[in-house]
DNA sequence: GGGTATGGTGCAAACGTTTGCAGCGTCGCA
DNA sequence: TGCGACGCTGCAAACGTTTGCACCATACCC
């Protein structure tokens, strides 16, 4: 462990020195400055950072906690909270909770000991728990809400979000179109805020257009999730079947494929986010185009507005409906 | 910022008693232990850890830093170090380095600043500026090497990594024995030791077969590297094509098709890592399988013993060619 | 040459935390 | 009832770092 006063000893002058030609660099003679920075890197000196009762809005690091790295969905969103976050001068760390919520109390905790602010993407812990998780760290939520709890202490969360409602309806109004008249609905985790927003918004879409929704059940949000739904979709009879992210749509594709249902002759699929994957597969994937890059940027621009005391007001951004090749009008013959 | 202080206070205790009730519990009274621990909680303390001196090996955090979240290989060592790390009972913080060496090296001094210690996978700085971030710090490198530098006092860095020749000569004998005499290879970026391997050994297994290597130049080691790589290789008059990784190759595939070039019938084309991506285009990927969940799990090992005080020695893991449907028999007639 | 401003540096206090040491009270045993 | 042991707690020192304050030397102005 190096510390400043080894730096100190070795560059011949106090810690103050050291101290200061390290953090403000214009306090100190260009010559002394060079030598301390040279000594330093050359014996591996980190400041132990946090050691100091302040670390005010120093540590110039903010955390990122997302369910899942290996989605796609997250990849995107992480890619995007980087980047803006290094052009305003912050690094990011990354954490992924694994679909956990137990998991997620305890990284939010970890990352908000080493950051400045945290971005949680898609948090999968109830409501009590996240709030509890969140006293006293600054944070901002992505598709996810949490409203004010009854503790006046507790902060509003700000949050940004898309506009899961419009997507569901719009992909419902697609399949209308194309005359179908029984759809099925594959769920995400139960803890999923905008997975249940998105049966919702589908319930009422289905109940406005008299268009009979099929619950096939609640699926993990992966692959894998998406190839066990495609069976019941099967077994249901619907002609379509709306998932709830593209990860399960692209396992659905996949399953009925090898089971020789052809798409979107037989059965029409959509999925949700539009991740780059969904134009790769053939039939390409329909999907709710989600604004993933405006999503991670916008969720930065609120976090470093509450560093710097501001305040950050909520936000919803626009979807648009995607048509690619997986959906088709309903097969002719009479529904089995 | 909630401190000791403030929960002593308000659980009418001292500081000490506040601290060994949350970091050595077995010290201190049960009743007081439980109050401490609920106001502590309460109140959102948060140990400003690392303001102690001593901060030895007891963060219990592992950082990782690779070059592309965004890549699906990097995710999934990602995903095994996670578990592996969290089943030791460490947290894994991970950042990405956008494949920048500067930013890497940036990244290494943050992360070493807040773990007891790091994994680098596949880093794309050069050896001597490698070296020089990592004085000091206690690291482990996945998929590249790092001899001991001629500075005594540097430590060598145990290394992971596949067996990149053996893979390469697998394909290549693959290829040969379906008739391909002129192969293009389409490689990584200059900065990548693992892709400078694939090609060297892709160069000596076609002198021993007497193939004609055609080096197509260096691209991305995205899915749009693969699409500006796909051009070259039907400008270049070769029938099969070795891509750096699997991403690349899926490019190339997509580009070849909105070409109208069959696949395998007019050119071959093989990946390098085998992730989940490869078996769901169609054709699938022929591709050579690396142990990336062993590759991430060993890395952790090698990490963890080193932290242990322990010695740790490199290894390498075998690869495997897995034949999909993107190779095929060099076509009939003569090789434009 | 005297006085003053200025810029560079060190001293020492303070931060939040951990930990060795000692004091205190209680309990068990004879 | 007396004594020893032990569990629990507080005091205070120490960690590495930052920062207010003061000192000193040099440069500049008249």
């Amino acid at each position: 462990m190096v510390t400043v006063h080894d730096v100190a000893r070795a560059a011949g002058v106090s810690i103050s020195t050291v101290s200061r030609a390290l953090a403000s660099p214009e306090r100190v003679a260009a010559e002394t400055r060079d030598r301390v920075t040279r000594i330093a890197t050359e014996l591996g000196y980190r400041p132990n950072q946090a050691a100091s009762g302040l670390r005010m809005g120093r540590t110039h690091a903010v955390g990122l906690l997302v369910p899942d790295l290996e989605n796609p969905y997250f990849a995107t969103v992480t890619k995007a909270v980087q980047a803006r976050a290094r052009a305003e001068g912050y690094e990011v760390f990354v954490a992924d909770s694994d679909e956990d919520p137990d998991v997620e109390a305890e990284l939010i905790g970890a990352l908000a000991a080493r950051t400045d602010g945290l971005v949680l993407a898609s948090p999968r812990s109830g409501d009590a728990e996240l709030r509890a998780a969140l006293v006293g760290v600054t944070a901002v939520l992505a598709s996810r809400e949490l409203t004010g709890g009854s503790d006046p202490e507790t902060p509003e969360v700000p949050c940004v979000s898309v506009d899961d409602a419009d997507g569901v309806a719009q992909v419902l109004g697609h399949l209308y179109a194309l005359g179908h008249r029984k759809v099925g609905v594959a769920a995400g985790p139960p803890s999923s805020w905008s997975g249940s927003r998105r049966v919702a918004g589908l319930k009422a879409a289905a109940e406005q257009r008299d268009v009979e929704l099929v619950e096939l059940g609640t699926f993990q949000p992966y692959f894998a999730g998406g190839t066990q739904a495609a069976d019941y979709a099967l077994a249901s009879g619907v002609t379509a079947v709306v998932a709830f992210n593209d990860l399960m749509a692209l396992g659905i594709l996949d399953r009925l494929r090898h089971r020789g249902v052809d798409v979107p002759g037989e059965m029409s699929v959509v999925g949700f986010d539009d991740v780059q994957l969904a134009t790769l597969v053939s039939p390409a994937l329909t999907t709710v185009h989600a604004p993933l890059a405006r999503l991670g940027r916008r969720a930065v621009d609120l976090l470093l507005a509450r560093l710097r005391g501001g305040t950050s007001v909520s936000s919803q951004l626009p979807v648009e409906l995607t048509i690619r090749g997986s959906t088709g009008p309903v097969p002719a013959g009479p529904v089995n």
